[in-house]
DNA sequence: TCCTTGACTATCCACAGTGGACAGTGTACC
DNA sequence: GGTACACTGTCCACTGTGGATAGTCAAGGA
């Protein structure tokens, strides 16, 4: 939030959330509550601090002096491990109770919601070099990008790594 | 847990959250406090049942007919999306204000850490298929691979993509 | 045999993150 | 002038995280 702040400049709450969905929402989420929550203990730590009440009764909040310090610190410090958290592998691991032509419907969909996002990150470099051209977001999307490519090629492979899903001839079909 | 109940068996909850961190532990994370207080629920639902108490008052849960029912259920309504969270791109994605030794050394030590990640998911790919074989299993760690394999490929873009970062000649050196 | 040590098991707590409901307040448009 | 809708903030219940704590058992040494 420090960083989007000092990026973004003077906001509220909302708006603030909703930069967040547009900036980092491809690798962090952060939810309205959570925005609400963090930006009382910013204050309460003199890391931001709120303009007049405006309409609405919302505050715009700056990044001050101080929480310029703290998100120089703590992007010094370095970032914490990852967590990769993806349901389909628990269907894939649990799935073999699972019917063939059920996992195969499965792994369609997830097919075709990973390729439209993989074409997205491709219009979306494009879009930023061809506007802000900024290296550092490029990085974050081009990311994205190696990471779909991964998912396409793992869907590749599925069907020789589960032939037990991919061969069966059932009359479902 | 339903789904490493019915592959374990009967199991006591820091046994299953070990299990678990040695079965999903590459793609989703279970700690002890959410084990039991989950065993709980499950058990008030009637998806799990508890043997008698053993030593330690210790006590073995597994998987009722009802729990069975409700995890085909729940692996047949699909995945949910998954929500990929990497502190380094927020690194990155406000790293213009590091010092550009700085960044290279976080660089490193997260190219070092994810080398061995790699190096762990081919060793573990050729044990998996030595041993029990299971499809299902192995799918899920070529996923692992892939993934690193996409991680090792954008370290190599990177140079190109922040060559403020890379081609800074600094006296730090 | 008794004691010490360390591992095992369960519990608890404070905090972060999630997702949705809700209410008050402007604003734009009819 | 009125109405519908978007905006903003608040709240709540729940899940997930990480670490502290305490009781209990087992193994091995004195």
């Amino acid at each position: 939030m420090l960083g989007l702040l000092s990026q973004i400049g003077p906001t509220n709450g909302n708006a603030l959330s909703r930069s967040a969905d547009v900036l980092i929402g491809d690798f962090w989420t952060l939810t309205r509550s959570q925005v609400y929550r963090e930006l009382q203990t910013l204050e309460d730590l003199g890391y931001v601090k709120a303009g007049p009440a405006g309409a609405r009764s919302s505050r715009d909040f700056s990044i001050t002096d101080k929480g310029a310090a703290a998100l120089k610190e703590w992007l010094t410090a370095g970032p914490a491990d990852e967590v990769i958290r993806m349901p389909i592998l628990l269907t894939i691991r649990f799935g073999a109770g699972l019917a063939p032509a059920r996992m195969r419907e499965i792994l369609t969909a997830f097919s075709r919601r990973h390729q439209a996002k993989r074409e997205f990150y491709g219009e979306l470099e494009a879009d930023m070099r061809s506007t802000r051209n900024d290296p550092y977001e490029i990085a974050t999307v081009r990311f994205g990008r190696l990471f779909e490519a991964a998912v396409a090629e793992w869907l590749l492979e599925l069907p020789e790594l589960l032939p037990t899903v991919f061969n069966e001839r059932s009359a479902e079909e």
